[in-house]
DNA sequence: AATAAAAAAGATAAAAAACTCTTTTTATTT
DNA sequence: AAATAAAAAGAGTTTTTTATCTTTTTTATT
């Protein structure tokens, strides 16, 4: 469904959410761990994530990632699109450059209705509503 | 959603499914045209979806493939199978190998409905399905 | 029996995705 | 101001996916 990238990003999102409070910051070593991802790996896709305003960081001694208040509203779909790309919102299901509602492919219809709940749950959903899950203790980022 | 090979694999199925009544075969050129695919590719795909028994196939002069009754019951959930894999039914969407009701990751629950109406309408659309749709020429399986 | 047509199988190549390593920049602390 | 710690940037490597090319096998037709 995602591309791996995409998969650590969210964990890395929430992960980092639940970390940095305020002025502490959370470094790449620890996110690595903390969602079992390959450290430099995860650095670039956090570079990513930074230029495109999702997390913010700082360099230098007692640096590292952060989210503030408006980090925190950013939806799944935002982090979707910004790794993905918009692909599940407009990419035809097998792959027609020109599939639409007047030129469907087969199954156009009967994905339209999937496409649409699901790209209302990851927009509906933001990383503060799975930072408040995590906080309960009942919900996982890595193996335990 | 799913890989090129999937997507490829679902075009042919209902192509072959419209092209291929009775003893009348289709042959990799027509299928690999009729679906905007790359020849040599799709013919490893339909090795493929012929050793798991969703096509039929004759070797030599007038051969080809084509689907029988059977085979035309297949439903979409059974070719995402064949080329994917079960990887929809019971992977974690953010990569837990552990991920469970018991021990969820944090978006769990919210793509279980997705996942679950996913899943129920993949396994509801035949092959046959798709084939009458496209009798009625306002579907299409490649652009015009 | 010979020929030809088609899929099957095998091997190779190109492109993309996933992952790693090294250097540079920036900010903080001493 | 110097040292240091951290992210940013750049450059690679490996693996997987996608795609192509060649040879072999099978089967129908002549």
């Amino acid at each position: 469904m995602f591309s791996k990238s995409c998969e650590y990003a969210i964990k890395a999102m929430i992960f980092v959410a639940q970390k940095s409070k305020d002025e502490v910051r959370v470094g790449v070593k620890e996110i690595a761990n903390g969602i079992d991802a390959p450290e430099h790996f995860i650095a670039k896709i956090l570079q990513d994530l930074g230029k495109k305003k999702l997390v913010n960081s700082v360099k230098g001694p007692n640096g590292g990632f952060y989210m503030d208040q408006i980090n925190l509203k950013s939806s799944i779909a935002d982090v979707v699109k910004a790794i993905d790309g918009d692909g599940i919102y407009k990419d035809c299901v097998i792959g027609l450059k020109l599939c639409s509602e007047k030129n469907p492919c087969p199954v156009h219809f009967e994905f339209k209705e999937i496409k649409k709940n699901l790209i209302t749950m990851l927009e509906e959903n933001t990383i503060a509503d799975f930072n408040d899950k995590l906080d309960t203790g009942k919900f996982f980022l890595k193996n335990q």
